[in-house]
RNA sequence: CGCGGGGUGGAGCAGUCUGGUAGCUCGUCAGGCUCAUAACCUGAAGGUCGAAGGUUCAAAUCCUUCCCCCGCAACCA
């Protein structure tokens, strides 16, 4: 019952084009460290969903003369396909298109009114759909007599409209004294840095309604107005914790959330945006937001016109899951932009999985089978020297929770991938296979630990790899409520004489034929 | 003076905030082993840390100037 509480949750994305890596990343981050909290004895949520108001979604649905919700529908099941075909353990799949969405859209709303933080006034100005965004005069310029926004380059309208703004000015203060006591709020620092630059600037209020479109939330008594697309898609964290119901036990247990995991590109939505309308509402702020970099393919953004574009589904097919899972892990330092290539990931799966982890568990299988009738050993006690490379593992676990704690998920794979080393040589100074004939007691102290190691090395990959880590680990008979740190600290806990299930190649090498 | 990221052995990167023997992975070469997916283990070669100047007992790291590369609005994470 004193189970400690973790809310995790992805963007929610909008699902007008196909899913992509991006999507791809930030869903696969947020499943590891919501796995890898499930593995510590944590109450884990993690949400991930769609969100589908705007201007640029009923213009798409009508372009195709389709019923807007129906088009969404659509839209909106490519991406929860995505969660099944990405192996995520999301435990709720959020629409901003539904009914407890729309609730708990209009409560904050409503709460944001009676605050005094929202009031009506009249926008006038330069618009874009594409960003959904405003921009003022000096943020535009003509190309080939059409009015674009400067920093976006996309094509503006000149728009007069009714509408309401929250005081985002107000907040200034707020927000710089949250980031102020709240040190890791935004991670990693480069990225607060960024923020703190920008509020201290200034803040105007925000426009948080439309007037040009109605697909959206209808402002409560003023229907003539839809909600902001920002104000309505961030709230989706809370709709899924069953807000407005505060005493609900799922909003008690969850919120405030303990990381948003988001790409660098809407960091000011939520690191400024979102604690402001929070603090507004009178709601407490989640703990933390981590802005990772973007996957760049051979250096460059991935694009259509480049023809760099790897997309995820293929690679899944061709290479695997857990293959595009680790590598992505392994390649990208979380905070950092990083670069994918073919080749990259060919090395990635050939070195690390097949050759390392992989073959690391065939060779030891596959000497069992053949030396100690597929059974695991009977040993007595460790040996002093033997028992050394297990207790590596379990005084390095502290630091592992805090690694990921931390959010830097390539340093503690790289942890974890160190341990596979290690084994690998252990077994080869140890040679059991000249053990056996001299001194089959010490080889199968040899084995029993060694498989010890497969064994807290697997867990160690779960998250990260869960179906291949559970594969192995069901091997090794362990159960999955046993696939847990805490077993890893016990090093008798694989029973003897308990029989090895058939085990075959985890990890096949790609051939490279380019 | 647009903004941002970067320049470290053949490749990809860490280290730069908080100066103190230049590190990791891959590749190359030599050796070992034979349980394993031609795998695994050991060792070696290979770098004036983009350039110049400065601060310092000491600079990849701090300061100044300069050069070069990449991205900049979407398939929006």
């Amino acid at each position: 019952m004193s189970k400690k509480n973790f809310y995790i949750t992805t963007p929610i994305y909008y699902p007008s084009g196909k899913p992509h890596m991006g999507h791809a990343y930030s869903s696969i981050v947020a499943d590891i460290f919501a796995r890898f909290k499930r593995i510590d004895d944590y109450n884990v949520m993690f949400l991930t969903g769609t969100d589908e108001h705007g201007l640029k979604m009923q213009r798409e649905a009508k372009k195709k003369s389709k019923d807007t919700k129906l088009f969404c529908d659509e839209l909106s099941s490519k991406f929860r396909d995505l969660t099944k075909i990405l192996n995520l353990s999301n435990d709720d799949f959020i629409r901003t298109t539904e009914k407890r969405h729309y609730t708990s859209v209009i409560d904050i709303w409503s709460r944001l009114e009676k605050s005094k933080d929202i009031y009506l006034s009249k926008y006038k100005g330069w618009y874009s759909v594409s960003d959904e965004a405003y921009y003022d005069e000096e943020e535009i310029e003509s190309k080939n007599n059409i009015k674009c926004a400067k920093i976006s380059g996309s094509k503006v309208e000149w728009v007069e409209e009714e509408s309401y703004f929250f005081k985002l000015s107000a907040w200034e203060n707020k927000l710089l004294k949250l980031y102020e006591n709240n040190k890791k709020f935004i991670l990693p620092e480069s990225r607060k840095n960024e923020v703190v630059q920008f509020v201290k600037k200034g803040l105007k209020d925000l426009s948080v309604s439309r007037t040009s479109f109605s697909w959206g939330i209808p402002v409560p008594k003023n229907s003539k107005h839809v909600i902001y697309v920002w104000l309505d898609a961030l709230t989706n964290y809370l709709s899924a914790v069953n807000y407005p119901n505060t005493d609900d036990e799922k909003y008690k247990s969850f919120w405030p959330a303990n990381v948003h995991i988001i790409g660098k590109d809407i960091l000011r939505f939520h690191a400024v945006y979102w604690p402001a309308f929070l603090m507004a509402a009178n709601i407490p702020v989640p703990n933390r937001v981590y802005g990772h970099g973007w996957i760049l393919s051979d250096d460059k953004k991935m694009s259509k016109s480049l023809g760099n574009i790897l997309d995820p589904i293929e690679i899944i097919k061709n290479f695997g899951i857990d293959q595009l899972r680790y590598y992505l892990t392994k390649e990208v330092s979380l905070g950092n932009d990083g670069n994918i290539s073919l080749k990259s990931l060919t090395d990635c799966i050939n070195n690390d999985l097949a050759n390392n982890y992989g073959n690391l568990c065939q060779r030891v299988f596959s000497f069992i089978e053949k030396n100690s009738n597929s059974k695991i050993p009977k040993i007595k006690k460790l040996d002093l020297d033997d028992k050394k490379i297990s207790d590596e593992i379990i005084n390095k676990l502290p630091k592992l929770r805090t690694l990921m704690d931390n959010q830097e998920l390539n340093l503690y794979l790289k942890e974890v991938i160190k341990f596979s080393f290690n084994a690998n040589k252990y077994f080869n100074d140890q040679a059991p296979w000249k053990l056996k004939k001299n001194n089959p007691e010490k080889m199968n102290m040899v084995l029993y630990n060694i498989l010890n190691q497969i064994r807290a090395i697997s867990i160690l990959l779960y998250p990260i790899i869960p179906s291949s880590a559970a594969k192995i680990l069901d091997i090794l008979n362990i159960s999955q409520k046993d696939i847990n740190l805490k077993t890893i600290e016990n090093i008798n806990f694989l029973v003897s004489g308990k029989e090895l299930k058939k085990s075959n190649i985890l990890f096949r090498k790609v051939e490279n034929d380019n």
